[in-house]
DNA sequence: TCGCCAAACTTGATAGTGTCAAGTCGTGGT
DNA sequence: ACCACGACTTGACACTATCAAGTTTGGCGA
């Protein structure tokens, strides 16, 4: 089946950012590899920010999908474990999406209800799962901030493996997924003296 | 004392960087804005990226030195909370630097040994008071891993806090020093059911 | 004091960018 | 047959980084 242009467009800029960052990231560089004129993709996307907030969108509903996903039997049955894992296997195996997906400047989340949404379900269902772990005994401040350490754990392996200094001192996968699983371990028994 | 120009555009950048965000920062605009031609700044810094590289050293050396302090009489006690609370202050203290640090496609920190010292500096402190909050007999893994727990935590809260969804969902300073606290102190204590 | 030289800065030009404003072309519906 | 509309093109404008010269200026040795 032909590819829509675009369709073609935002399947460019993902390779791209995935690649190079969002930055040096040129309208008129993917027409002309599409093979059409620098005006095209302009007619698809209102603004160069739209097409980032479409990479977003994309972004945010494949993370709802795979964080919201029950256990599988090969994973961690470890909560904390296991949302870590799947947010840094997110993170690396969706660059181009993940780059762009925290970066309100770029993509603009707020002009589209659409957006929003998209962004709320993925944020609703990190909660559940966190809730899910926690125990239904909890107040909802306990769960709250439970969870934002949990995100911000997750959040911050991933970046920090992704853009940067971890990544040169963790080449091989199987290092990585070693390192993610220690390090969520670890935070799941809590920070002491050992 | 007159201030060299020098200085006023890595000011005037950091300013821009704390306020938009890295992205549209217009060299020229800065050079207008201290009054000089559009090649004036470009004699100081070889190049767009040299700029940034300047700003991610100076932050890698505040940070060192932020991090390396002694704790203060009015800080936490408690290690893990107040490596965090000292992490999030820093990069919300110093937002034009702290966005730039870690965006290694901006900075290009590999191309100067000086550079890289002082972030391989700041890592080394941060594993430094990882490891006095460990204890002496943690193997070096156990530190590795702990200190990238840590590392990730006070990261990954920082810029979610910053530039992420987080930011609507707490403005009040007060606020947002209780929330640092509270998720520190569950980190400290580990993820479980309660 | 003169001369000069290197650093600091200016001016001009080029290629590339996002975005506005029109024009063209084909296709489906009335 | 007409025409309206979506998809695309062409042309222009203001802006950007960067290259390649020229020009000013402050300080230092003769």
């Amino acid at each position: 089946m032909a590819q829509t242009l675009r369709e073609k467009v935002i399947k460019a800029a993902v390779k791209y950012v995935a690649d190079n960052g969002p930055d040096g990231l040129s309208f008129r560089q993917i027409a002309s590899d599409a093979g059409v004129s620098h005006q095209a993709p302009y007619h698809h996307f209102g603004d160069r920010s739209a097409i980032f907030g479409e990479i977003a969108l994309e972004g945010f509903r494949k993370f709802t999908a795979v964080m919201g996903a029950p256990a599988r039997a090969d994973e961690d049955t470890e909560n904390c474990v296991r949302l870590c894992e799947r947010y840094v296997d997110f993170a690396i195996a969706n660059k181009g999406h993940f780059r762009v997906m925290f970066r309100a400047d770029l993509c603009q989340m707020h002009e589209s209800p659409e957006k929003e949404k998209a962004a709320d379900d993925a944020f609703a269902t990190l909660l559940a799962a966190v809730s899910e772990m926690v125990g239904d005994s909890a107040s909802i401040d306990e769960i709250r901030v439970q969870a934002t350490a949990m995100w911000s754990l997750a959040h911050g392996l991933a970046t920090l493996i992704i853009d940067g200094p971890l990544e040169k001192k963790i080449g091989k996968v199987s290092d990585r997924r070693a390192l993610v699983r220690s390090v969520a371990q670890r935070a799941a028994e809590g920070f002491r003296r050992v």
